[in-house]
DNA sequence: TCGACCCGGTTGACACATCAACCAGACGAG
DNA sequence: CTCGTCTGGTTGATGTGTCAACCGGGTCGA
């Protein structure tokens, strides 16, 4: 309430960064899923998965992990596990604890072994050559106070009242 | 092939950089679209398509200069105009030249009016004012580099050849 | 004039995301 | 003990995006 006052739509300058920035998004996403797709089969949300799958410990996590580190909804974990466990990438493990565990199988391990230096070589060169270092620096400070004020308005916004629909 | 050499994967900065970079994505995006989805019931698609609208002479356009406006696949569009339509947000319209076109009915009108100036002092509040003017402009100037870059990779990789599957 | 192609647009099948409902084990209060 | 509730996880319905195939009117060369 205290932002609405310089008009209702956005200046010039301002009008042009946002569109800016999301062409940026737009565009290196597109680029980086295509080539993701085409060479290796594999949508980024695969790659999500299978990164953090393989990052971890024995190649194993609780589906309720892999939430927390992708901040997907569990449903879409649940379907989106069943659709790689269909094509192999992933096993789903009953162990001796409560819940089963996700384990990446060899092919998944090899999929992503496959795929992950051409990503890295592709974000060098589109993104981090790109800004620089300086810039690159200057963009993650931003990045990370955006990210803040967001979080701090939505609990702000709905504080734990009874209200289960934040 | 130049710049493959300083190691598989990305090192630490350019790791935690680009991290930050996507959170901030995502982070943005799903508050945006929460928010239109909840007060307005409107989709962020929705959004894109009534706003090329309005803006355009008399809230008509054809389907291809949507389609060129929001970089949108041709069948996406046809989709998503026909969703749109049904629930009386455009319309399309034969008119005497060779395609139909489409127009934005009253009620998409007032919708696109109701959201806006929320969508814009949202943009200020979380983005532009986060950034201030200084870090906004590079930001700016570094997005247009990356949209060139790869603009200039991608029309590289595959010449006008034979190849209809660029 | 005829056929080959091109281009804007539509369609159908399928992959994916979201939402709400459900399930089963754990846990705490009575 | 048992009833309510919480939590991690699954399921089904529905809305949305993508791909490939198709359609119909123009255009161009033979």
């Amino acid at each position: 309430m205290d932002d609405v006052g310089k008009g209702p739509w956005l200046d010039d300058d301002e009008q042009k960064a946002w569109r800016s920035y999301l062409l940026m998004n737009k565009t290196l996403e597109t680029h980086m899923e295509r080539h993701l797709q085409r060479e290796f089969g594999l949508s980024k949300s695969d790659f999500e998965i299978l990164v953090n799958l393989s990052e971890a410990e024995n190649g194993r996590m609780r589906a309720f992990e892999l939430g927390r580190a992708t901040q997907w909804e569990k449903s879409r974990m649940s379907h989106h596990l069943t659709r790689m466990e269909k094509r192999g990438l992933i096993r789903r493990e009953a162990c001796q604890a409560r819940y089963p565990e996700v384990v990446i199988t060899a092919e998944g391990q090899a999929a992503i072994e496959a795929c992950a230096p051409q990503q890295a070589a592709r974000i060098r060169e589109f993104f981090v050559d790109v800004f620089g270092p300086e810039r690159l620096a200057e963009l993650g400070k931003a990045g990370d106070e955006v990210v803040e004020t967001i979080r701090r308005h939505e609990e702000n916004d709905c504080p734990p009242e009874v209200r289960g629909t934040c």
